[in-house]
RNA sequence: GGGAGUUUAGCUCAGCUGGUUCAGAGCAUCUGCCUUACAAGCAGAGGGUCGGGGGUUCGAAUCCCUCAACUCCCA
């Protein structure tokens, strides 16, 4: 035996991902001959690492496309990256400022030069590690967001939507990050419960010295920006200040007391204050009583010269500062402690600021409409289901998408400022003079054109992706080329629940305005990925083991399949390396089997007869896995289909199998056997391929000598037979029967290399005559009988028939009888409940025929049973 | 505050439109084995009032009501 007993993956995976990309068998062609089958990969971050997110989310991917390639498939999964504005700028801000370099001292042409650096340096790194795990993606066809003809078609959906008025500029109160300073959508933002201070300030009312009222708020530092003071109409406390005036301490300004029934009487005071430019609902306000703005707030959340007041210093700095100066003039009434939710800032964490803002806005109310019924009438299906729900309410209170984002890195807003103070969209400079000329009757030179400053959002490119990785221009043509044709709709997508909105409901949408065609077919949503503890794993918890360490020290195989062992679809996965020692395990268990049917030594002259019903067997029970392993494919129960297969090769095919036709140490084996023996290996090879691609791959060729045409990559996917339950009952009685004499074994003390001999009383010898030979080799019996009585012996009852293990020493009687009653007794109280139904008339009546009819058959067994049971009890004495 | 989801063995989860010994699987635990494919293993075993309560039904983990706990989304 050349074979170490422990498989080594190292070297298997590289030898086999190289030959793999050698020979060209991830890549895929448009060939009408062939049903094509294709997923987009949900594009990382260029200048990302892999995490353990990814290793889940690509994992289920590759499963699903090797396993479309094997059935023959055209098997397309097509892999990129996306360009990240926010996290991608921020990386590249910092790594600048590590040189000494500023980002507000360097035009944008320079910093993009760092940034495309930067993206040389870093990005695809994570492409490098997708192959690691052995990812099956036609790496030909790898696309980047801001790849040439990729940002053409961002920018001509931009221009198209414009044209189309979808797309509009507005002043709206958005998610302002001080930090990253840009806004965001509120996909980005994030609310974290938070403990801060209610502040009771006093207001005086104009005109009165003595009187004053009270409002209550977290925001002290933005009073300088009120414009108001709102009660409600109902509210008697405060009817005697209606149509008067409050003055804002410290700066001393005047504002009115309006009255709207949008302040809650019960909350604070009663009294609220109204700061349209630091709030979105007194913005609302504002608008509806047609109150100013007062902006006190800089981009960088620092106090601007209309804050009168403490002006430079930043907004928490000023919140303290102005509490105390309230207090030393005797206008803080108190502070209380207060919890309430704050907005932060998805990739810096900063405290979110609503700010009013001049933004560019896709109008979402018309524009949704297909994407939200092709879920709801499951034209796209989401899996699990539960998710449409969610789906469903977001799409149906839908806001306008803010798609600018005040950065560099990204696409920049084609929108082109003339001195005359109007704007034109278009593609180029150049076609936007034209058209401003035109349409103004001016003569303005190109240097007068001024671009937008800002960058779409990285979602406003993303959303494109099932339709941009295989034709760009088919936004500006209407037209689609061949792959669009042949690709498209793609049939899985894999994604994270999180990011449902963002990205699959846009890219939904994005599919039906330009192709009138849904992008995929279904949506597999993936769970969380947490430490043992429930904690989202993230790299500044550091609570994340490295999945290309993983990978070193458990395989590729060893993780994949670890990774899958408990990760229904939707559901969070808690990660524990336990898994991947379990897929480990596995996969040196499959590789042992391996070596013990390859140490076989052949005699050619041997008869393989008393293995035929072995054979029989465990082709029938491929067939039934096989179907299991189908269905679960089929509803995108991946764990469940793992599972099954783990289970079918482990005790099917090695715990049973491989011992029923194991011949007696180092004597050979018969050539039929054999042969019908590395079938079966073949076949579980294939059913396993997609979950452990490497191993399978190692093992297939060390099988046979395979051409490049044979690689077990591109082979066929084993056929599904019907099969016949008739054999699979008989081995599993017959099991039964070699259970209960290993467990006598253990219950006794008796080794198991001291032989028995069995007897059994039964009305179907054949059954057991013709497993003899595996019988005696599996429970290592001497004898095996039939017959009515045996002395001195240990019973047991399987369905009715009754076994004897003879002993040589005396039997406890007692013992044996006490044995056989408790049995007997848990076999009465069956027949009893079974009984119970079947006296009842009205069960007979009202249930089904088949049902009643199981119900008698219970009964029979159980009849059958307690006769066998009391014919041993009988037999004891 | 509004909505959704979850609750089944120590852990992670199956259990489809109520009816096959339906109370399951994997892991973990316990017992005995280094039996020449595999100790990363082999052979056995134990373990749950299906969150609580009520109802519908011949029959409920499954359907309805109610309470409780946890999670997520939105405000």
């Amino acid at each position: 035996m050349s074979l170490a007993t422990k498989y080594n993956p190292a070297e298997a995976e590289a030898k086999w991902y190289a030959y793999w990309m050698a020979n060209g068998f991830f890549s895929s062609k448009v060939d009408p001959a062939k049903e094509p089958y294709t997923i987009v990969i949900p594009p990382p971050n260029v200048t990302g690492v892999l995490h353990m997110g990814h290793m889940l989310n690509n994992t289920i991917q590759d499963v699903l496309i090797r396993k479309a390639r094997m059935q023959g498939k055209n098997a397309c999964w097509v892999p990129g990256t996306d360009h990240a504005s926010i996290a991608t700028e921020a990386k590249v801000v910092s790594m600048l400022k590590e040189r000494g370099i500023d980002k507000k001292s360097i035009t944008r042409e320079e910093f993009l030069k760092y940034a495309w650096e930067w993206k040389e340096k870093y990005g695809g790194i994570i492409l490098e590690q997708l192959k690691k795990l052995g990812a099956s993606c036609d790496w030909d066809r790898t696309k980047f967001t801001m790849d040439p003809d990729l940002s053409d078609a961002v920018i001509s959906v931009f221009v198209d939507l414009y044209n189309k008025g979808k797309i509009y500029r507005g002043v709206r109160m958005v998610n302002w990050d001080p930090q990253g300073k840009t806004a965001l959508s509120d996909d980005e933002v994030i609310m974290k419960e938070i403990s801060s201070k209610l502040y009771y300030i006093r207001y005086q009312i104009e005109g009165s010295e003595a009187e004053y009222l009270t409002i209550a708020t977290t925001r002290p530092e933005t009073i300088m920006a009120d414009v108001a003071i709102c009660i409600n109409p109902n509210d008697p406390r405060f009817a005697h200040l209606k149509g008067k005036k409050a003055i804002i301490p410290l700066i001393n300004r005047a504002i009115p007391i309006i009255e709207d029934e949008y302040v809650d009487m019960e909350f604070g005071t009663g009294c609220l204050k109204v700061t349209p430019a630091h709030d979105v609902n007194d913005y609302e306000l504002g608008i509806k009583h047609k109150l100013p703005v007062i902006d006190i707030l800089n981009d960088d959340g620092k106090l601007n010269e209309k804050a009168q007041i403490l002006v430079g210093e930043d907004r928490f700095i000023a919140r303290k500062k102005i509490g105390k100066l309230l207090d030393e003039i005797g206008q803080l009434e108190k502070i209380e402690d207060y919890k309430s939710n704050v907005g932060h800032s998805e990739r810096t964490d900063a405290v979110i600021e609503p700010k009013l803002s001049l933004q560019w806005f896709l109008k979402m109310e018309e524009i949704t409409k297909p994407a939200l019924s092709a879920v709801m009438d499951d034209v796209i299906q989401l899996y699990p289901p539960k998710f449409k729900n969610m789906y469903r309410a977001w799409m149906e209170n839908v806001r306008d998408w803010c798609i600018s984002r005040q950065l560099w890195w990204g696409h920049q807003i084609p929108a082109f400022y003339l001195p005359n103070g109007e704007f034109v969209v278009a593609k180029t400079k150049e076609t936007a003079l034209e058209i401003a000329n035109a349409k103004f009757g001016t003569n303005f030179t190109i240097e007068e054109l001024k671009q937008d400053e800002d960058v779409l959002d990285t979602w406003f490119s993303s959303w494109l992706w099932p339709i941009s990785v295989f034709d760009t221009e088919v936004f500006s043509t209407g037209k689609p080329n061949e792959d669009l044709k042949y690709y498209y709709p793609t049939n899985d997508l894999v994604t994270a629940p999180e990011i449902l909105f963002f990205w699959v409901a846009r890219m939904i949408i994005a599919g039906y305005e330009y192709l009138g065609e849904k992008p995929f077919k279904n949506v597999y949503l993936t769970g969380i990925v947490r430490d043992k503890l429930g904690r989202k794993m993230s790299k500044s918890l550091g609570n994340s083991p490295d999945p290309l360490d993983l990978i070193a020290n458990y395989g590729a195989d060893g993780v994949r399949t670890g990774m899958l062992f408990s990760s229904p679809a939707g559901n969070d996965l808690p990660f524990d390396e336990k898994l991947v020692e379990q897929g480990r395990n596995f996969a040196n268990k499959i590789w042992n089997a391996f070596r013990l049917v390859k140490g076989w030594e052949i005699d050619e002259n041997a008869s393989g007869d008393a293995n035929t019903a072995s054979i029989d067997w465990f082709e029938n029970r491929f067939q039934q896995a096989l179907a299991e392993i189908e269905d679960h494919f089929d509803k995108f129960r991946i764990s469940d289909a793992l599972m099954a297969t783990y289970k079918l090769v482990w005790d099917d095919f090695c715990s049973w199998y491989l011992e029923m036709i194991k011949p007696a140490y180092q004597q050979p084996i018969d050539r039929p056997t054999l042969d019908k023996t590395i079938v079966f290996f073949e076949d579980i090879l294939k059913i396993l391929h997609p979950f452990m691609p490497f191993l399978t791959e190692e093992l297939w060729q060390q099988m046979r000598k395979r051409s490049t045409a044979e690689a077990l990559i591109i082979s066929s996917w084993p056929t599904a037979k019907s099969f016949d339950e008739k054999p699979i009952a008989e081995a599993s009685q017959v099991f039964e029967v070699v259970s209960q004499v290993r467990n006598t074994r253990n219950a006794k003390g008796i080794s198991p290399k001291e032989s028995l001999s069995l007897a059994i009383n039964t009305k179907h010898p054949g059954l057991y005559q013709k497993f003899e030979a595996v019988l005696k080799k599996l429970a290592n019996l001497s004898e095996l009988q039939f017959g009515e009585k045996v002395d001195n012996a240990i019973s047991f009852v399987v369905k009715s028939d009754e076994c004897f293990i003879p002993m040589a020493a005396e039997v406890d009687v007692e013992k044996e009888r006490e044995n056989l009653s408790k049995e007997l007794e848990y076999t009465k109280g069956f027949l009893a409940t079974v009984m119970k139904k079947l006296e009842n008339e009205r069960f007979v009546s009202s249930a089904p025929a088949a049902v009643v009819e199981t119900e008698r058959k219970k009964q029979a067994d159980a009849e059958a049973k307690i006769k066998a049971l009391e014919e041993s009890l009988a037999k004891l004495s």
